[in-house]
DNA sequence: TTAATACATTGACACTTATCTATGTCTAGG
DNA sequence: CCTAGACATAGATAAGTGTCAATGTATTAA
């Protein structure tokens, strides 16, 4: 199985901003609606919705409507996969460094 | 001890680009040169020169003159601070599933 | 059916990014 | 002191990004 570096770099990307990096971390705590993220932030309320879309899309937060609001977490596929990567590096430079 | 999630998203954003997480991904085999990088990219040399640059000024990998040769390697420290991230989301994820 | 609330989409805009060609800088050998 | 090789910097440019105001859509309650 070989590595797929272009979904890497979407998972980054999603994460490169540091909006998008303090609501994935909000989201560790448990699941939250858009409103409540965004009493967190000095956005507008499409600009959450914009930052959304790309944490969603990333594969890194679900998404699920509960009557009027839309409900995020975090998605444990997405983040296992760069888990992983990382784990694997970090495992390969401490093997080098013993 | 906060999290500097700027920081987070500068080493994110240095690895949001898929030529960028190749490399890094290479350098879990140990140091590289850059000419030894550029031979398994089809980019020109200020284009390698200008992805390092990202890459260093992230504080994920460190470089190195020898001689004529400047010699990459991934910075342990950078590594562990994103790993570290991770981690403590995944172990929260986790407990909120057991 | 109407109204209110929560969220998504659109269009516009300034700013950033990835890439190239051309050129500059630094190091080692002759 | 030259020259060659390895890398960095500058300038240009097309494409992408983050933000907003305005508007659209979907759900619930009255």
């Amino acid at each position: 199985m070989s590595k797929n570096y272009g979904e890497y770099a979407l998972c980054m990307k999603a994460l490169s901003d540091e909006t998008r990096v303090r609501i994935f971390d909000m989201l560790s705590d448990g699941e939250l609606c858009a409103c409540k993220i965004l009493e967190d932030f000095n956005i507008t309320q499409p600009t959450l919705s914009y930052h959304m879309k790309i944490l969603c899309d990333s594969g890194l937060v679900h998404s699920r409507r509960d009557g009027v609001w839309m409900k995020y977490s975090i998605h444990k596929d997405g983040l296992d996969s760069i888990k992983n990567l990382f784990d694997g590096i970090g495992l390969k430079i401490g093997e080098s460094n013993k």
